[in-house]
RNA sequence: GGAGAAGUGGCCGAGAGGCUGAAGGCGCUCGCCUGCUAAGCGAGUGUAGGAGUGAAUGCUCCUAUCGAGGGUUCGAAUCCCUCCUUCUCCGCCA
């Protein structure tokens, strides 16, 4: 959410930057404008007779104690309470109306973000080589169905499409790589935590995730809950409605969660295999930091992300999203596509946004310290292992002549012993 | 799922329709004092929104806030309703 402040006092540099999204912020900014004239208005009525009410109130008390009957006094003080209420139930109106319209406005993108659409990312930098294979590479799913470690055709018969059973050593390899996540995310500081996956609505707003990706988000309408699509959502909550300490910053998480998406729009889309499916687990990382520092935060968490897919020897670049690629709550993101042999190009691994204050304001998450505050935090998140597209990578850029997978040499330590091989 | 109890400031804890933004204590900040430390004395110490004012870190005033939202009343921390959370007992259960 935006500052109204922010836009109130600056209405034409957040049209600009709202622009650049390619938001229609034309429109949405002229009623937000407007209900938040008509909001003030009504405030300073309502608070003006709440003022004489309070004063009222007050000499009625004294009246009586002094034994004389305030009747005239509370005669009249009912027709003002009464226009109290009547203006209260306008004020209330006004603000739900401002309220609605703020949450659908996205975040500033950052001036280092591209201009532009989807299309108009910019590749920072490659790390790697694609291997040259001698043979002709097989894609994931046909490596996997070989030796029945994806079953795509039962997971349909049980859950519908999208749906697959990962089985035997991809379930081994699924562990080693959140083993391997999770140890190096904590001995960066990083607090391992694992989340609830079902959350209330409040938590979905506060991330920035309803009201725009509602339709992405299975529901549970008997509890009023929802399944998350990551563990951003329950992570960043986890400090909602707190002021931590400044001395604590940057508090830094990492969360595993099972993720759940409805892939709603994506209908014909990455349809083999398990690329884009409905459920999938990750690791992921968060940060809350001081506003002044988010930026190079941003950088220190891309760095991990690289680490990661280095040290696993996943050939990749760097992208930095263009503004309109960006989510509702980013004002910055980079994605890391590795190279999937099969597919002969880069494809989306793991995402880092930078969501500066946006999400702390709708969550109320703040710091305070010695010299001041309480004042907004800035909050990161990025994907540190998504297992699913993390499997298909290292399966085709791993993959032998005879059909088989060697296991990375950084995974090894985590798998069953001496197993270096998937498949058999 | 059934039966009860409870939610007050950073923390503890009083208040049971008006004089309560909220006693008292702890903590914290500043000052004084004590050759260090401890103790002592004095002052201050929530958050949010708004109006006014200033060149400005600001200042002045108003409003709201006692888990959340409604209601009763001239007036609600206090009475009523709904919800949320916590705790106890019973049942069920990984």
């Amino acid at each position: 959410m935006l500052d109204i402040k922010l836009i109130r006092n600056e209405p034409d540099r957040v049209r600009e930057a709202l622009r650049r999204r390619g938001a229609q912020a034309e429109a949405a900014l002229d009623k937000l404008l407007e209900l938040d004239r008509s909001r003030r208005e009504t405030l300073v009525a309502v608070e003006k007779l709440r003022s004489r009410r309070n004063a009222a109130s007050e000499e009625i008390a004294r009246l009586k104690r002094d034994g004389i009957d305030p009747k005239d006094k509370i005669e009249a003080m009912r027709r003002v309470g009464d226009e109290i209420k009547r203006l209260e139930a306008g004020l209330k109106e006004v603000e739900t109306a401002l309220q609605e319209e703020l949450l659908q406005v996205p975040n500033l993108p950052d001036p280092a973000a591209p201009d532009g659409g989807e299309d108009d990312s910019v590749v920072l930098h490659h790390w790697g080589i694609p291997r040259k294979f001698t043979f002709e590479p097989e894609d994931h799913l046909d490596l996997a169905v070989a030796h029945d470690l994806i079953d795509m055709e039962r997971g349909a018969r049980t859950s519908g499409s999208r749906f697959a059973y990962l089985k035997g050593d991809l379930v081994f390899l699924q562990f080693a790589l959140v083993q391997f996540a999770l140890q190096k995310l904590a001995a960066k500081g990083f607090r391992p935590v694992l989340v609830p996956v079902l959350v209330r609505d409040e938590a979905m707003y506060g991330t920035g995730f309803f009201p725009t990706d509602m339709q992405q988000v299975y529901r549970v309408e008997a509890d009023g809950l929802n399944l998350v699509g990551t563990s951003e959502v329950p992570l960043a909550a986890l400090h909602m409605d707190e002021i931590v300490d400044e001395a604590d910053l940057p508090v830094h998480y990492v969360g595993y969660s099972t993720c759940f998406r409805r892939e709603a729009g994506a209908a014909g889309k990455d349809t083999r295999g398990i690329f884009r499916v409905h459920q999938f687990d990750k690791v992921e990382m968060f940060s809350f930091c001081a506003p002044d520092k988010s930026g190079e935060e941003h950088d220190f968490m891309r760095s991990i992300q690289e680490q990661v897919l280095q040290e696993l020897g996943l050939p990749y670049r760097a992208v930095n999203i263009a503004a309109g690629g960006l989510g509702a709550s980013a004002a910055k993101k980079y994605d890391l596509e590795a190279w999937l042999p099969a597919q002969e190009r880069y494809r989306e691994v793991t995402s880092c946004s930078n969501c500066t204050d946006y999400q702390a304001r709708r969550l109320k998450v703040r710091a305070k310290g010695a010299k001041g505050g309480p004042y907004l935090l800035h909050t990161l998140n990025g994907t540190v292992v998504a297992l699913g597209r993390t499997i298909i990578a290292i399966m085709e850029n791993y993959q032998t002549e005879e059909g088989l997978v060697e296991v990375p040499a950084a995974l090894r330590p985590f798998m069953p012993a001496g197993m270096e091989v998937l498949g058999r």
